[in-house]
DNA sequence: TCGACGGCTGTAAACGGTTACATCACGGTT
DNA sequence: AACCGTGATGTAACCGTTTACAGCCGTCGA
């Protein structure tokens, strides 16, 4: 169970003073000294200033691990992602440390978590260390793992895909943001739209499919197979899937690709293959990175505010616990918008994006 | 010091179960089941596959901070980083996740500190949470803060800026990196090459300007306040020091701009003051970061392996400890090297970024 | 028959804090 | 003079583990 390498303890410098240290050389008792640290009123106006003075001395500091020991708060909030890469889960990310940090807690965070098993380790082995978690886990039965985990510890699940009971929950709204985008591409005249899509067990990938196709029935197109290219969510296999489409003579006039990593993908065989965007083919994304903007054609795509899902879900894991009815789990749904750009062949929105700073400028300002 | 907002015990669901427990229900000491739980070779297979039994059925697990508090091993790495916006920042977590999980350690990680005392705070508060921290806070006088810290704990310090005796430190050749940048402008013909700067307190910033000027007197150029315009790494301040670059009647012919996002609103001035990049002025960045492949044009940058800076630091900080003598600081300085791509106004080296996946493909692809 | 030994298991002392409760000194009531 | 409340401090139990050490029991060699 033991990882091998392992670091030794902190004695190996000079060693790390204790409470007790403290206290012998103030010539008070440690749980004085301990309310000074506390901050309790109880303790007289020269002896806090004789303790500071001698811990500062001493360069003490009340050991952290200790303290979580018995007053089982860690100030630590866990969060478990599939993996780094890519903006996503770095916006994802930031929004919970930027929250986190507002409530004074710390972020343990571990990551790539291939299956349920390793998903169940992590969980484990953060146990006691944290006083709530965030888990992220689109490819693995996150639910199953979390169960009997849920019951000791405030664990918010991210986009669980589908109905679960035993914690709080925040979902992406995949299949309306999809929907949303195919009905823009149909008001714009399309008519033959091909879907490229995520890897096969990813829930974000599957709703947004679903989302597509309830669209087209909707607007009377029909659903079907040979407009479904599979993807992985990576650039290349975008670029694979616009190669193959580039190929077709009964070429789609729109292609709606399932994650905006993909969709530079799609747009950089589309130009291999000779073709135009938007005018041979218009593409849309989905995620809204940063990057999105770069591209060119500038890459109309559904908006999800990535850093606001870890924002959220900070709340509801420090909301659960002041909540008279902490049994009450709550389940949100993060909207999406469109961010129109010119990739879709349609006149970008005034005032979009990036281009906000430009206008109305006197002095230097920060990027929002 | 303590923070108001925190969350409630784990004893508000059902209680955890503990060691105690465990050994009650199975029958014998607490010991022995920890020494279960610690796959020691004294305990009888049939006493082992009691106590899992009870355990898993018990839902139980060793609690990690009464583990770490005996053992003073936490199997987490303290992560100080000034803020979590941009790619950089989430690169370098990112290789410091990657190895710090090859090793079975956590991250703890705490950004956002704008001074030094709000560095001080973090590590305190970190203090016996982690066996090993990394900082990086290029603003402020980090090697202060670390002082007298890094004798109970391992610290490696990311870019100290100059001389640090205290803990180990991993540098970016920044100097060098930008100096070659200037040569390959110079070796391309340019004579007046401007230079775009960082925050005046940065690190980074002073030591790439310190790079350029070398190069320009290297070259003969003679250095001059006019050419070194004022920016704070952010994608508008790039954008203004662009506009004025292309107000002037003496226009420089390159401008080297301390970072990629700065880099990438310089092109948007440019563009937008009707200068066409790389035929009026030709612009290079600094740092490569991801998006630097899809400006239009590609941005020629200085390439930074951004997550080897943090995977460095991590098996710095388990070395430290495996060495034979921990008192030997390590300095390391981590090489950049150029990638030139079409913004300089030079033809992109063959096999360049992400074309590489483009080639060796049965697909017909290839566009160079 | 006895002692030594080896394989398992239990007892209890840490680890570094927090906090309920006991104690104590002191000034003001009665 | 006895009593009491109050504010400052000390004592000791406790948090959930790990691990040194002691103990027990059966086996084996002498």
């Amino acid at each position: 169970m033991r990882h091998p390498h392992t670091l030794g303890t902190h004695g190996k410098g000079s060693p790390v003073a204790t409470i007790r240290d403290v206290a012998r050389e103030a010539g008070v008792s440690i749980a004085t000294v301990s309310r000074v640290f506390n901050d309790s009123s109880l303790v007289s106006e020269a002896t806090v200033r004789n303790v500071r003075e001698v811990a500062s001395k001493l360069n003490y500091w009340p050991n952290g691990v200790a303290r979580s020991l018995i007053t089982s708060r860690t100030h630590a909030l866990g969060v478990l992602l599939p993996d780094m890469y890519g903006e996503f889960f770095s916006d994802v990310i930031r929004g919970i440390d930027l929250a986190a940090r507002q409530h004074g807690f710390h972020l343990l965070v571990s990551s790539s978590h291939a299956d349920s098993e390793a998903l169940t380790d992590a969980l484990r082995s953060m146990s006691g260390r944290v006083d709530g978690m965030v888990v992220m886990a689109p490819d693995v039965d996150a639910p199953e793992a979390v169960r009997g985990f849920a019951v000791h510890c405030p664990v918010v699940l991210l986009n669980p895909g589908g109905e679960v009971e035993q914690c709080d929950t925040i979902a992406i709204a995949n299949a309306e943001g999809a929907s949303e985008m195919v009905r823009h591409l149909v008001g714009l005249g399309h008519q033959r739209i091909a879907f490229v899509r995520g890897p096969q067990k990813n829930l974000d990938s599957e709703q947004r499919l679903q989302g597509y196709r309830a669209a087209l029935r909707e607007a009377g197109l029909a659903p079907s197979p040979d407009l479904e290219l599979q993807g992985d969510f990576t650039e290349p296999s975008g670029y694979e899937a616009a190669i193959e489409l580039a190929r077709r003579k009964d070429r789609p006039t729109a292609v709606f690709v399932a994650n905006d990593h993909m969709a530079v993908g799609v747009l950089s065989g589309l130009l291999d293959s000779g073709l135009s965007v938007p005018n041979d083919m218009a593409v849309t994304g989905f995620d809204d990175i940063a990057m999105a903007r770069y591209t060119s054609p500038p890459l109309t795509t559904v908006r999800v505010n990535t850093s606001l899902l870890g924002e959220r879900a900070v709340e509801l894991l420090l909301r659960a616990r002041r909540s008279a009815n902490p049994d009450v789990k709550q389940h949100e749904l993060l909207p999406t918008s469109l961010a129109v750009r010119s990739s879709c062949g349609s006149r970008p929105r005034r005032g979009e994006d990036a281009l906000r700073w430009r206008k109305n400028r006197t002095i230097p300002a920060s990027i929002d």
